[in-house]
DNA sequence: AATGAATGAGAATTCATTCAT
DNA sequence: GATGAATGAATTCTCATTCAT
């Protein structure tokens, strides 16, 4: 996943116009909350203290609360997506990128528990996230996914006969199925093993198959 | 699940002495609010409003917000729990009960979400949950889990070479993992298949078998 | 200080017409109490719960929270006043019943040091005060030490040409002087050296004495 | 005892950085109500309805009410003792310094009775006063009293066999002697009387004299 | 680009008190 | 003679947010 950018530099300096050192510095200061406790108790006290800057100026550079939310997240996700998209691209094989895609999504949440829990738990009960950056950054990403299982039943690699909508809608699920307890509970996740349960089951259903001949 | 009785008579009436009418309002509130945002996000003025009481009559029957919801949980438990017993009792055969067992826990979760989500997300982050009675009562469930599971070793259907409480925590995760996710984002659970898949591996697992004469 | 009295019953079975019960039991607990914490931070409830009576039951005998404070205080000096009035009537010569007089009052202070409290501190500042009962037990008292002072006017053994409320003053503003800080910071008083000192102050002051022939 | 500044500009002018206004406000507002009523029985809503602000703005500059107290007796602290210090250092002899401090001591108890009722009652009892800036101003005054002390033992004006830190005690006990009554109900003192009084006793006890030949 | 000052709305909790029975 | 149920007004404190500079 990318080691090579995140030794050199960090997923936040990806910018064509890197943020101005305020907004970097409240960015930062949240996403380090973010690992010591839930958004919701986190005050913008909190925030502005951690990052050494006045309160006000997160109104300078954010809505509100859930809006800098949002912009850190959407900033991962274009890190975490883009790096994907482009180590996917370069393998050979829907099904062989759909392994890595599994694998690489386990992986993200296991290894990056401040994002698995904002994703999967802090984010979805309300509106306003649908409306965000950030949730762009998400469709864009299950996009991908829906153009990597339609390469799939193009070539054949892949049964044409269940919507690639339900088979995203399978994988996704699964992943998720798969790590919310640990996320909850932080428990660690075991990637490999994981991803491999998971394709073992998702691959093996959708892979088209010799009809055995009747009687 | 007693079914009768929830018809005839909801389980909050279940008690010798009747709450007084501004308590069972209170926790009736609860409850209701329960079903429609998350308890940290409930305020005391919500559920006063919700009751039709003051504030201050909360706290002359709860020591606060948590004392409140730890005895709403304790109520429902109560019910739950005394009712499965009962039938669990009635049924022949430890293995057959812990089928029961595990199907109506399951079956409970998913007729009610509101419940579901307090014991497996509201209440395991804060130390006084431990010391309330509601977690006394499920004490007294895990403790009555044991002994099915005890029977079973004693008369040979359940093998002996695993410590039983091994057994009841696979039984209680396997639980908890099949119910988490459909209870966090309020998605419906099958609760015969998901029983029936949880029994399928966890009784295949500890029941003895012969010993295949080897070569 | 009418050791006899404390022995067989204690001040509070004092009266003509014994208090009902739970009229007893409240103004036992507020005694109680007020040896633990201040006035001001007992509440109802402390009181109801520790008279072991709900908290309507206070209302029904007293008007409100100050008012059992006076009926307290009310009950208590009058034990104290008119065992002193009669020992002291026992005593031949106003000098030295003004002696035991004093040496009461501080001895009081010193062994009853939630009296103390309450008459030096807690109960000056509220209009209420004076106008209720206790307060007229402590005109009564002074009342009587001005009329032991006239009365050694009278056969000479006081001298004449200073107001006999002034002195009165004098004999209690000492008194206050000695224990108040004692009483604040819970320091124990001597009783016999206090009120030696202050005799030796006062009495010298106040008799008459041989016009010293001048020049 | 500085009365220049005290024309000028008062006390609380006297800072490198001025307050905020709101904080300056606020400080002003609770030095007002202290003349009033207990510290007890002012409620953070009349500090804010008599200084003008809001609620939240106490909390914005103070942790607590009690903070806030601490704030406002340590500026006023900061200025008496400053000025005493310098007035003192301007007169010769230890002896002379001693009579200096001790009726400035007792006169600013009687010209400031809000900061005398402060210090005298209403501070002690609570642990984090001890914790906090004035009581470091009070123990930079007694150092300096100390200072005072040990210089007069040095040049043989103070005897040298009783401990400097016992004499200091001698002279803090005896004018909160002499001072707390008046403190409490409101009396005024009379500063050279009682300052002559207390010097009268204290420094003829330390000071060194001819042995009386014996015999 | 950033700050300092201030706010308004509302949070949990406390407490003396009332009243019908 | 005593209780059980309930209240209203206050209290301390928190927090996201705004705005002039």
């Amino acid at each position: 996943m990318a080691e090579k950018e995140t030794i050199d530099s960090p997923f936040w300096d990806f910018h064509d116009k890197p943020h101005p050192p305020g907004k970097a510095k409240i960015m930062a200061a949240l996403r380090t909350l973010l690992g010591e406790k839930e958004f919701v108790s986190i005050t913008i006290s909190d925030i502005a203290r951690n990052a050494g800057v006045t309160e006000a100026l997160i109104y300078k550079y954010f809505k509100d609360k859930r809006d800098l939310l949002h912009q850190v997240l959407a900033e991962y996700l274009n890190f975490y997506i883009t790096g994907t998209e482009n180590e996917v691209r370069a393998i050979k094989g829907p099904l062989n990128q759909l392994r890595k895609l599994i694998w690489s999504h386990i992986n993200m949440y296991d290894s990056n528990r401040v994002f698995a829990r904002i994703l999967l738990l802090e984010v979805r009960n309300f509106a306003d996230y649908f409306l965000s950056d950030a949730y762009q950054m998400v469709k864009r990403y299950t996009d991908f996914l829906l153009a990597v299982i339609e390469e799939g039943m193009k070539d054949g690699s892949i049964r044409r006969d269940i919507p690639a909508t339900v088979i995203r809608q399978l994988i996704l699920g699964g992943i998720e199925h798969a790590c919310l307890p640990s996320t909850i509970f932080s428990r660690s996740i075991d990637p490999v093993k994981t991803s491999d349960n998971l394709c073992a089951i998702v691959l093996e259903g959708i892979t088209p198959r010799f009809q055995p001949a009747k009687g």
